[in-house]
DNA sequence: GCATTAACCACAG
DNA sequence: CTGTGGTTAATGC
């Protein structure tokens, strides 16, 4: 596996010099995992960072009642920077929601292109502050909205940031969209039809079609 | 009080 | 795994 020949190299990985690749190559395992498979588990140990090339993951933890979903990521991304960086054992899991190639890398080589490489660095950097600024707003989103409002964020969320579509298959179970927007699965099926049935959007089990983005912006904002 | 919101429970496809 | 209906508790006019 040479990964100078990756067609998904991370923003960061393209400013890694040719020695500092070729020493990539030698230190980086290569991954396909199945819809539905764990990528990683809270809890287990890991001394890799996880970088996700293709395909699309959620990341949860398990609370006290039950599973919340921390955040829904496509590629490419990297996925277990907080948990690994400085920690034995990671805090989190992450699932694949659709077939995933995935990269382990080695932990000690990662630090090593840190310490390095300027550049590098600054990138990896400029994600975590990205991600630190989502998830700000979906805890405000989170905390503020109520149902009906999350649930609309939640599907402009699916259609701007994962699917670019206003037609899509929903990646989760009803169960699962509840412990995302932190609510119950009764509460999603009731707002997903009643947007049905106000011609919001059309919906057949998984599959659904955003009819009237406006409306959903407008519901989304008033919370 | 009365209305709204949302969780919990139960039952049925 | 989903959808629906009834019940209940909390909160807001």
């Amino acid at each position: 596996m040479n990964c100078i020949d990756c067609n998904f190299k991370s923003s960061a990985t393209k400013f890694l010099s040719k020695g500092e690749i070729e020493e990539l190559s030698h230190n980086c395992a290569h991954v396909e995992f199945k819809k539905g498979e764990k990528i990683f588990k809270e809890s287990s140990f890991s001394s890799n960072i996880i970088y996700l090339k293709s395909g699309l993951v959620k990341v949860h933890i398990l609370g006290p009642k039950n599973e919340q979903i921390t955040k829904i990521t496509k590629a490419s991304a990297f996925l277990g920077l907080p948990t690994t960086f400085n920690e034995k054992v990671n805090k989190y899991s992450a699932t694949a929601l659709e077939n995933c190639k995935v990269c382990f890398i080695d932990l000690e080589v990662f630090k090593h292109f840190i310490y390095k490489n300027g550049v590098f660095a600054y990138q990896i950097i400029t994600e975590l502050c990205k991600n630190e600024i989502d998830s700000f707003f979906r805890c405000l989103n989170r905390t503020q909205k109520q149902i009906t409002g999350r649930v609309a964020d939640a599907l402009l969320f699916f259609y701007h940031d994962i699917y670019d579509d206003k037609e899509f298959i929903l990646p989760l179970t009803r169960e699962e969209f509840g412990n995302y927007i932190d609510t119950t699965r009764e509460s999603v099926s009731r707002i997903i039809n009643d947007f049905q049935k106000e011609g919001i959007i059309k919906i057949k089990n998984k599959k659904i079609k955003i009819l009237k983005e406006e409306r959903l912006i407008n519901i989304s904002e008033k919370g």
